[in-house]
DNA sequence: ACGCGCGACGTCAGCCGCTGTCATCACCTA
DNA sequence: TAGGTGATGACAGCGGCTGACGTCGCGCGT
């Protein structure tokens, strides 16, 4: 007989996920989660640090997936290309199968503000990474935060096609099309006001 | 004899912002704030949705005046003229004579991570708003989410750099400035791997 | 002049997110 | 067998935030 069982937070996720799903993310209570998998309020804030983070919990990972597609990139590589290969890199944290999983998760986010603020603030911390990161092979400012933030949106775009109804293409394949736009959108003519 | 002095929401935003500035967003507490102007806590929360928004209240002007910036614009403009349009016209908002207050006020954020948050949020309004804009101007997807975002990444560097110590330049000399580096990123060659 | 609704505010009670502190109890190690 | 370790429970407490209700000056209509 063991005292706990292993897996406590990723069994608290998977609750928290699926009463958010169900009764809503305001409505549902921390001691509410945590009691569902036998556990208390105070231990769930030892697993997370407040009650969003449960649904965001992992994102290192993704930050990890992006900045190993630099690291491998070749050094005469520019910085639009850099972004190319994180972007490829993190594709690999989306295969087909987590999409369904993705888009339940994604359904619920978007019925909550402070959800949506907490994504936008994960998403800003893999683009302050990335900026490190361009900074480190020496990409001057303000081209490192302008690829870094852009790899981001191109993400951002990506991953919510990627989960639109009836999607059938791959996150890689999609990033690549977006990225391909971004080209095409900042190639024309700027700003020329007669 | 009046029963209450007329700019309570001003009041409590100097406030707070002092406040916040000598002794820290956490350890200032909804009631200090609403006492140190003589009112209560209740009444705090019925100018300031919460805590935080008491530091980004008004908002909404940024968004109307990158709006006003896209409805002059003539109809046959790109999305990257458009965008050029918006930041200019939002620009107006931050004369030199806000320098000093914009640069208090950033330390503040600087300091708390709920508060870059909510300031990551707000952009990501705004960018919603341009998109939207954009979208009704006839620009597709994903164009005018990507146009958007750019938008706001800009506009963000470019604030960035106008709060840095000894910038003299103003804001929309910056943002013109980091446009065209954006265009210069994004047109050299992107991804050819072999 | 009188009455009346409106709107900004105060008071009170209460939920919930979140934290510090201390005790508990299996497991592991010497 | 004694002691250390680490995840958990129990409890108290603060502060953010809300609903309900009462107060009171002001401007409106008649």
């Amino acid at each position: 007989m063991v005292r706990w069982q292993p897996g406590t937070s990723g069994r608290l996720q998977a609750a928290a996920l699926e009463l958010f799903a169900s009764n809503g993310f305001e409505q549902t209570t921390a001691a509410e989660i945590a009691q569902s998998v036998g556990l208390t309020e105070r231990t769930f804030f030892r697993h997370f640090s407040d009650k969003r983070e449960v649904l965001f919990h992992g994102q290192e990972l993704l930050v990890e997936a992006f900045l190993a597609g630099l690291v491998e990139a070749p050094g005469e590589a520019t910085p639009m290309e850099l972004v190319a290969a994180a972007l490829e890199s993190g594709a690999e944290l989306f295969p087909d199968e987590r999409r369904d999983h993705s888009r339940l998760r994604q359904t619920v986010i978007e019925q909550n503000p402070a959800l949506q603020e907490r994504e936008r603030h994960k998403m800003s911390v893999l683009a302050a990474a990335l900026g490190d990161a361009l900074r480190g092979r020496g990409i001057t400012e303000p081209a490192a935060t302008l690829a870094a933030e852009s790899a981001a949106t191109v993400f951002g775009v990506a991953f919510t096609q990627w989960i639109a109804p009836g999607e059938q293409r791959s996150i890689s394949q999609i990033e690549q099309a977006v990225l391909a736009e971004l080209r095409d959108l900042t190639a024309a003519r700027t700003a020329a006001r007669t």
